[in-house]
DNA sequence: ATCCGTGTCCTTTGACTA
DNA sequence: GGGCTAGTCAAAGGACAC
């Protein structure tokens, strides 16, 4: 989908087609409605906290503006710009819509997320074009939004095709079409080689995916891995057999939450104690509301200098239960050596099974020593 | 400090088992 | 019983995607 979370708040607000606008932050910039109907929105240059872009409209995108990049780094670039808090009811609403609407063409869709999908065409009649075209047409009166295609052999080129002609576009792509169209890009339009992997071969003389497929294997394979270099070597070529996968099962269910201002461990132990058991809790509705259970429990802190820990433990058994999964998490949080101001905790099941007709799970005495090792141990 | 939240997969290391 | 290898699992970190 097209700047997909920007394009649903249009729909919203379509008086701001044509601006600079971008959806991000946190919370508290919701737009404020006049007497007369119209609409107060707020700058970005007004925004106060830690929050990052998640879409911008391509007028924003003109300014240099895009997702992922911290708000505040946005103000210098587009100080006039719309913000917009973002409304995941909304997206997932839409995301529903025209995943169903494409579902009525072709059935075969594996879900990418809120917004993208990979279809399978392989078994569809009719010509490749106008399949395309009549995909769009579904998902335009589903949704009154436009989408990308890329159709080729396989999903990684598809990926890299549906990016090439946007918004609205479509572009269909042979092998034979591969050192035409494919070579000249830049290596990160790969799906899979991220900023990383772009600067190690930065360092390699390599830039486009032409010069990748041109590297030797064997070098790819020093320098990367045997696994990551052949991969490399395999996707420069346009090499790709990974199927469409319609059903896959959630391997891990997880909350994290990025404070307005650090938290120092033990000033703000009751601070962080009680946000702790809040991620513990959300975590178990999660888990009940899916139905899943857990027996593998971690938890993620980051440092005020962005050092990044994680902890797990796993239990005998599987469990949903918050009071268990605050137990073991405070297991974990007593490994995490803690001198430094922290920005960021985080709570993850994993090892999931489904809850389905298993044990139903029993319960236990509420755990109530949120961070008490703290004062023990220093 | 500009840098969120949720999730997947890969690599490495060490312990353990066959 | 001991040494070696292969396989598995848990844990920690990291890259990447959306």
């Amino acid at each position: 989908m097209d700047a997909f979370f920007a394009s649903v708040e249009l729909l919203t607000y379509p008086e701001l087609r044509g601006q600079p606008v971008v959806v991000g932050g946190g919370r508290d910039h919701q737009p404020q409605v006049n007497p007369d109907g119209t609409h107060e929105f707020a700058r970005i240059r007004n925004y106060k906290g830690r929050g990052v872009i998640t879409t911008s409209t391509y007028e924003a995108r003109a300014l240099g503006v895009f997702s992922g990049m911290g708000v505040m780094k946005a103000v210098q670039l587009a100080p006039d710009a719309i913000l917009l808090p973002v409304n995941f009811d909304a997206y997932r609403y839409y995301s529903r819509l025209f995943k169903e609407a494409v579902a009525t063409i072709a059935p075969q869709i594996e879900n990418r997320g809120i917004d993208e999908i990979y279809i399978d065409l392989t078994d569809m009649p009719g010509e490749t074009l106008d399949l395309a075209r009549r995909i769009k047409q579904a998902v335009k009166e589903a949704t009154e939004l436009t989408c990308s295609i890329g159709i080729t052999p396989n999903k990684l080129l598809s990926k890299i095709c549906s990016d090439l002609q946007k918004p609205d576009g479509i572009t269909i792509l042979g092998m034979e079409d591969i050192p035409s169209r494919i070579w000249p890009l830049p290596v990160r339009k790969i799906n899979g080689i991220g900023p990383k992997a772009t600067e190690k071969l930065a360092g390699l003389g390599i830039t486009t995916i032409g010069e990748l497929a041109a590297a030797e294997l064997e070098l790819l394979q020093i320098r990367f891995g045997r696994s990551y270099g052949s991969w490399l070597h395999d996707a420069a070529n346009g090499i790709d057999n990974h199927p469409v996968v319609t059903h896959s099962e959630p391997k891990s269910i997880s909350r994290e939450t990025t404070f307005e201002r650090d938290l120092h461990p033990r000033q703000d132990r009751d601070a962080l104690s009680e946000i702790f058991t809040a991620l513990c809790v959300r975590v178990a509705e999660d888990l009940k509301r899916k139905g899943y259970l857990g027996r593998t429990i971690g938890i993620k802190l980051r440092f005020e200098d962005f050092q990044t820990v994680t902890r797990d433990i796993t239990l005998p058994d599987y469990t949903a239960e918050p009071a268990q999964i605050r137990r073991a998490a405070g297991e974990c949080l007593r490994r995490v050596p803690l001198d430094k101001k922290i920005r960021l905790l985080g709570v993850r099941v994993s090892a999931l099974q489904q809850a389905d007709n298993l044990r139903p799970a029993q319960e236990s005495p509420q755990q109530d020593l949120p961070f008490s090792h703290l004062s023990s141990n220093d």
